[in-house]
DNA sequence: TTTCAAACGGACCGCCGGTCCGTTTCCTGT
DNA sequence: ACAGGAAACGGACCGGCGGTCCGTTTGAAA
């Protein structure tokens, strides 16, 4: 890749990831970004493809570092079964409230494009895992969806600043209520 | 309300409804629907404001008769208090899932806009109503707004069209977890 | 029938995502 | 050091869309 190349994509990057913080969600367009990154458009769309790739590519910038945490987290002393999907759920958790804006722009593109993002598709497959380790009966790859579900970027926004929930009453919900899943029993459920 | 006004509002909300139906949540344009109901763009525009206003006009059409039928079956007969919320939330269920596209591109805008939609607001009043008959003690709050995510349109969109999960999994899904919150403790959740 | 407020409709505007192509910049081979 | 060419650049340009405006039409009340 050119010096150049590399110096714009870093450029772009940085500049789309603080407009999106400070402008919410869609408080930016493909020319503001060049602008204000000192680059043509032109150099925008041949680096990201179109508004969603750049997107994508933000969030893979911080996602990468956020996974490792959960890692670590998750291999750093023998923590039993149940307190491993805590630790990964509140962690995640963490990772949605500290990047709010930029996780619900990404949310957007990703549920309007075809290809479920490999970020989404990897976070699951962890879940379920970790899930079926505590409870190998359960349908583990639903509960894996549901516990994702709780901490959605928009719904979480949603319960802060719409219904003026405190974001550690949420988080003490989210937590509870991924315990109760774990210890509860699992009824089959009829009608 | 003039004889043409009305006539021309219910033929650009069924157009409106069709649209959105047949091409998904975001295949129309306000062009497109004026013109498929044989109206002016100004007339659209006139009688629902903007975009989202049309939108939240179709959504209010239908979400009146699945807000009754959730009533009637919740008066109906003596229900014991949890099932009452179970069955509070399998209609919910039934009714997004009957008008999937509709309901995505409603979620769209009323998280966009700045005003919490009056009908959002009552499902979940309502809903926090029956929980706490059932654990007074809980964050009922906090929990009937886990229990709407459950059956937020884009996340069965995606369990179903994307992960390729049964409708009826997922359904059985969502009511074995709403058992699960009503049942287990509430375990006040540290770390 | 007169009258006028209300509704109509489509030309028009500005913005935005995405493309195109002439120009510039960096690397490589000699 | 230099020449050549591939790669990157950038901004003019395009089509579509949400939303507005205003001259025209229509329906109902007096």
């Amino acid at each position: 890749m050119r010096k150049d190349a590399e110096r714009n994509r870093a450029a772009v990057l940085a500049t789309a990831a603080r407009l999106i913080a400070e402008r919410g969600p869609d408080g930016f367009s493909m020319d503001d970004v060049a602008a204000a990154a000192g680059v043509g458009k032109g150099t925008v769309f041949r680096r990201f493809g179109d508004r969603d790739g750049l997107v994508q590519a933000v969030v893979d910038e911080t996602s990468e570092s956020w996974r490792a945490e959960a890692e670590a987290l998750l291999e750093a002393g023998d923590v039993p079964p149940e307190e491993r999907v805590i630790t990964f759920v509140a962690t995640l958790f963490d990772h949605v409230i500290a990047a709010l804006p930029l996780v619900i722009a990404f949310e957007r593109v990703s549920t309007r494009s075809i290809a479920c993002d490999a970020d989404a598709k990897l976070t699951h497959q962890r879940l379920v895992a970790l899930i079926s380790q505590v409870k190998p009966g359960a349908d583990a790859e639903y509960l894996a969806h549901a516990l994702i579900a709780q901490v959605r970027a928009d719904t979480l926004r949603h319960m802060v600043e719409r219904c003026g929930l405190d974001v550690a009453r949420v988080r003490a919900g989210v937590i509870s209520l991924a315990r109760g899943v774990l210890s509860g029993d699992l009824a089959p459920a009829g009608s």
